[in-house]
DNA sequence: CAGCTATTGTAGCAGTCGCTACATGATGCT
DNA sequence: AGCATCATGTAGCGACTGCTACAATAGCTG
């Protein structure tokens, strides 16, 4: 349909256009029920043409899942601040906060979609969410306050932290995440 | 159609009869993509009489879900030591460490499928994730040292903590809450 | 025993699933 | 121009989904 150009690989073209738009899907719909004639028509295209081109649903997902966690990995640079945070609960009360607003919604919903895979035993699920919790610990590694007695240990406290109260919110328990985070030092 | 009763009904005895099986089915085959024939096999019966148990699928899956929080909370007590622990630390590692054995391998992957429907908007897991985790603070809060200066805000803490790690361990990445345990007093 | 209601089996409906066989159009190379 | 490869549409397969209509049984009450 869309004339792509006339030098690098049709085949892999129309894979890298379709992705952003099945990303979108399932960013809205979920992962878990997804079936290829929603995905297709989401996509402008048919069933037939996703298994054309992806080989199959789970060479597709397979895929989609890569494409999904760099798509975190870029987006984290882009919505978080770049300067150091003054103190270790600054920096996860900040994170917290930002990762409830809304726009972050579908994406936790996915994360947790992720999880439950993973915890499944799903290979692809678990090595998507690795890349995207690499992604997040390695941000807070690198965004430290510069005096942290101990920025590598103190970063994992903190992530173990964050991912703690990212459950408790999907739960509707965000009090507890609070009262925890609050709770004294980190 | 169903006859409200008249004496300890029947079709209670049923449902109770058949609840511990479709338990056992669920949690060895998760929640995410069950269906009511091999539900029924497991259970020994039929689709047909699934349904006019319970209704309907919602209707049994709720059900079920009661159910599975009912058995998680009965268990919690049977699992765990009765006596108040030495430290936030050492109950926070024995809990993970708890929970990381196999035989709660099952029960994690339906915490986190529950988590996952309850984060894209499903009632009934909501409500049996939400008495699940207060099942867990609550013990927390109960079995906090006796000398603890802050024991309702540091249950939550702790709690936090317990729950980011069981998240890593989810998706193969345990070393990391691990040292963030390890990182300090919590 | 008759009669009623609770329970259960059989069979099937309409829909969706992933996937494929086949044919056709489009494109590019020689 | 002729041919070959790529791309796409149509149609459908067999399996599975939740659910239901219908009929037969079982067990109790009168």
């Amino acid at each position: 349909m869309v004339k792509p150009d006339t030098l690098p690989v049709k085949e892999r073209m129309s894979r890298e256009m379709l992705l952003p738009l099945l990303a979108d899907h399932v960013l809205q719909h979920g992962l878990a029920g997804v079936s290829l004639r929603p995905l297709a028509k989401a996509a402008g295209t048919s069933d037939r043409m996703l298994l054309y081109h992806f080989g199959s649903k789970d060479a597709l997902l397979a895929e989609l899942l890569k494409y999904l966690a760099d798509l975190y990995a870029q987006s984290l640079d882009a919505v978080f601040p770049s300067e150091p945070a003054a103190s270790r609960k600054d920096t996860v009360v900040q994170v917290v906060r930002t990762t409830r607003t809304p726009p972050f919604a579908p994406f936790m919903r996915l994360w947790w979609e992720l999880v439950a895979g993973a915890s499944g035993g799903n290979e692809h699920y678990r090595a998507s969410a690795q890349a995207m919790m690499d992604q997040l610990l390695g941000w807070l590694e690198q965004h430290m306050p510069i005096d942290d007695p101990d920025p590598v240990g103190g970063a994992r406290r903190m992530f173990t932290i964050i991912e703690g109260a990212l459950m408790m919110d999907a739960v509707g328990r965000s009090e507890i995440a609070d009262a925890g985070i609050a709770a004294g030092e980190l």
